[in-house]
DNA sequence: TTGATTTATATCGCGGCACGACATAAATCA
DNA sequence: TGATTTATGTCGTGCCGCGATATAAATCAA
């Protein structure tokens, strides 16, 4: 039974599709956020920040949203305050918490990236749906 | 008409979710790598070789296939060597060519990462299509 | 109440990785 | 056979995430 092989060639060629489109998906999003002058780490927490409730909208919920480490959270908003599309304002009922918002430019930005990114995932569907199908019959 | 608001809150909820299942699974693949001593890189590196055609396993086609400029493809060519999972070979055909081969040891790593990899998304395949599915259908 | 612990944010130095610019060698073209 | 193209390689740079550590506020325990 040692000589047992447990994946075919056509096992790994599945999963080195499905890693393909989502490189490609991803090489998409960071050239759009590129062209508006962000990183994709920059252009997903602004995101982060929009789609939570105004009142959660921390630093550790960024962390937690975005799976990077309270530190890293705390950079990422450094530069995006810098940036000025997005402002720090202390919590009023717990003043270790910092709220973050974004600004006015900081919202047109992340609508333009939006509107496009919903765009491409709904061209997108039809071919991931199609992967994940292929991983799951084989 | 310039007042009508393009997107609603649940339109950016959708995206960030849908980006936060990304984030989760891209979590899962980059500790699963990490448990082998692996980065990401470097796992989805040996999956690009092992499922391309032998003769066309050169640095080239790993760069377009993880999307990255050759130069850096060259760079992850040389750490996995240094880590003993691939070696590099002259072309016979074509002696600017460099083919690259897996080691078994890189040949095992990648088995068990796969294994693990094609089981995970065969869990979160439903969760994936459903999260495409709202942002098709809003 | 107050000392200890926990929680939330912030700072600093480090390392990995991707990049642009450039280099080299082989293949191809004119 | 000289010029161009193609494939790989080298070098210095910068961004980003991390661990370790710090600070301040909230909470817990006695």
């Amino acid at each position: 039974m040692s000589t047992a092989r447990k994946l075919s060639d056509a096992d790994y060629a599945r999963l080195a599709n499905f890693r393909y489109a989502l490189r490609c998906f991803l090489e998409f999003s960071a050239t759009a956020a590129a062209r508006q002058g962000l990183t994709p780490q920059q252009h997903q927490a602004l995101l982060v920040i929009r789609a939570s409730p105004a009142a959660a909208a921390h630093v550790g919920r960024l962390a937690e949203r975005l799976r990077i480490r309270h530190n890293s959270a705390v950079e990422l908003a450094n530069r995006l305050e810098a940036l000025g599309l997005l402002t720090r304002e202390t919590s009023t009922t717990d003043r270790r918490s910092v709220v973050l918002k974004l600004t006015p430019e900081g919202d047109t930005l992340l609508e333009d990236l939006t509107l496009v990114h919903r765009q491409e995932l709904r061209q997108l569907r039809p071919e991931i749906v199609a992967l994940f199908n292929s991983i799951e019959t084989a």
